[in-house]
DNA sequence: TTTTTATTTTAGGTCTGCCTAAATGGCGGT
DNA sequence: ACCGCCATTTAGGCAGACCTAAAATAAAAA
């Protein structure tokens, strides 16, 4: 009873985040198969996991076919999504992380709400001041 | 197989920094009924990962007492506070939280060490370059 | 000293996320 | 049409972290 009680809970996000990711590189159906590679997971843990979304009604699976998201998927993976390139960003551009997207498709799911809206904050803030400055000067956020 | 296949991953963490943070306030047996507050869970799933950290050797359980954390324990559980200073000072000063030190408390044991390293690099400069213009101002890092 | 009360511990169970090994399905080559 | 191969799925297990309810224990009250 910790938890908020609902679907999607910790781990599910990294699912929905490389679901989602997926569907942008290549036409809707994500195969198991990709999803089980990208999250360095068994063939199996990945389909059981799209099992589970599908029960949610997080995506529609297709046997052996893959899986798609669905709104209410895509609505929570474009909030995951938006989490995961401030914190890449944060991570690259402020901590100078090289490992920045594992580590912000790690953390993307489990900061709270309140840190993802202020973290996107920042960025757009930086990317204003990117924008205004601009003589083409190589990295603004992180001097030399 | 994923995780390092060592002793500590995830959960245990929020263990050892409940401890590190209690033994600061009174003496070092800490009872399992005071993690168990500071942490949300029940007694007995205190006691439970009380058993498991002195199975690890982080801390020793005097039974019906508490725990208090051996020198391993110590170390463990010193870098994750430094981490944790580090993300409650983020929280608190740049993101402008209110639940600054739950937040960090959560996702002390979760970031990367190389995260935890530079973010409290960050923390070091900000120190510093309050030190330096030091006439009293409130907050040189979030302007009013 | 005996009883009461508060705390801790054990017992038994659940759920999540993962794995390996063994089916099973889909498809291309012959 | 049949055979193999590869990807997916099922089956069966396991460990971590948690819970509730029922003992056990220590300490305070009577």
């Amino acid at each position: 009873m910790a938890d908020v009680g609902e679907s999607g809970s910790t781990r599910t996000a990294r699912y929905l985040l490389a679901l989602y990711i997926a569907e942008h590189r290549t036409s809707p159906p994500v195969a198991p198969g990709r999803v089980a590679e990208t999250l360095d997971r068994s063939p199996a843990a990945a389909t059981e996991m799209l099992q589970r979304l599908a029960a949610d009604g997080l995506v529609v699976r297709e046997p052996y076919e893959g899986a798609t998201l669905t709104d209410a998927g895509r609505a929570r993976a474009s909030d995951l999504h938006e989490t995961y390139v401030a914190l890449s960003w944060f991570f690259r551009d402020v901590l100078g992380l090289d490992e920045h997207e594992r580590e912000a498709m790690e953390l993307a799911g489990l900061v709270s709400p309140a840190v993802a809206e202020r973290l996107a904050h920042l960025l757009f803030e930086d990317l204003d001041g990117e924008a205004r400055s601009d003589d083409s000067d190589a990295s603004p956020t992180r001097e030399p």
